[in-house]
DNA sequence: TTGCTAATGATATGGTATTCGCATTAGTAA
DNA sequence: TTACTAATGCGAATACCATATCATTAGCAA
């Protein structure tokens, strides 16, 4: 039967705390503070358990690891700070991208990615890491 | 000084004559139509000259290996098709997508890609490598 | 042609994120 | 508590694409 962990209940909390998609490093550091000695293998194997049981999802930037958000979250974009990497929520979508296709295209779906500088970077804030 | 070999000129005119990116191994198997033997290695070499040199470009899709266009480009998005999974250049671009980001936020660039099926695959046509 | 050497072909190697193997730890039911 | 065994920690192993190595080929100037 499946047991309830410190750790894999760390990783979990994390992801949801976040409110924007970590690493799999990111989820590390972060939920070390609550379990300590977390390995990266015990990270990637939680994060496949919630992966497979719906809980949690890839969000994945071109030429970049994979990130992990709550799977519950509705339809939404992504927003990524060239200084310093975090990505971010954007709750908004333009909407009516199909139209962008050429003639017998059929679209199934999309994916947009803003770029720039967060809050903090733009106001020369360091961030916090959490 | 540089020498202008078949291989070279085979790898650099299959790219322009694609209208599409490209992978490596795509750009292997097309060019090794007009120079025999060519070889994977020959073809990242003159993918990554031809990059330096700003005459193509890499054009990356999440969770997949870079794909190359002409840098002559002017901006534009990608439509991948899932069937048969090759990337297409799409002429418009929604714009005005600053206004997505949250307060703070500065957007410097962004990004859009469609997935569907593509014209051939929509039809039930088996599509040309080429 | 000849000679020089840039470029190639074939394969080995590297870099790195993720997974595996296994001894150990620690949930959980009794 | 105790026993059972799922889950962990840690290091090794894997997988993958891209690059390096090096003997060989072939541009190109003379």
């Amino acid at each position: 039967m499946e047991r309830k962990t410190r750790q894999h209940q760390a990783v979990y909390d994390v992801i949801v705390g976040a409110h924007r998609p970590l690493l799999a490093h990111e989820v590390l550091a972060l939920a070390t503070e609550v379990a300590p000695r977390l390995s990266l293998a015990t990270v990637y194997r939680n994060i496949k358990t919630l992966q497979d049981e719906g809980s949690i999802r890839a969000v994945v930037l071109p030429g970049q690891n994979p990130r992990y958000e709550l799977a519950s979250r509705s339809h939404h974009h992504h927003f990524q700070c060239r200084q310093c990497e975090r990505v971010f929520d954007l709750e908004a979508c333009p909407g009516n991208l199909d139209r962008l296709a050429p003639a017998g295209f059929m679209v199934e779906d999309h994916e947009l990615i803003l770029y720039g500088r967060c809050d903090d970077c733009s106001a020369d804030r360091v961030p916090s890491p959490a």
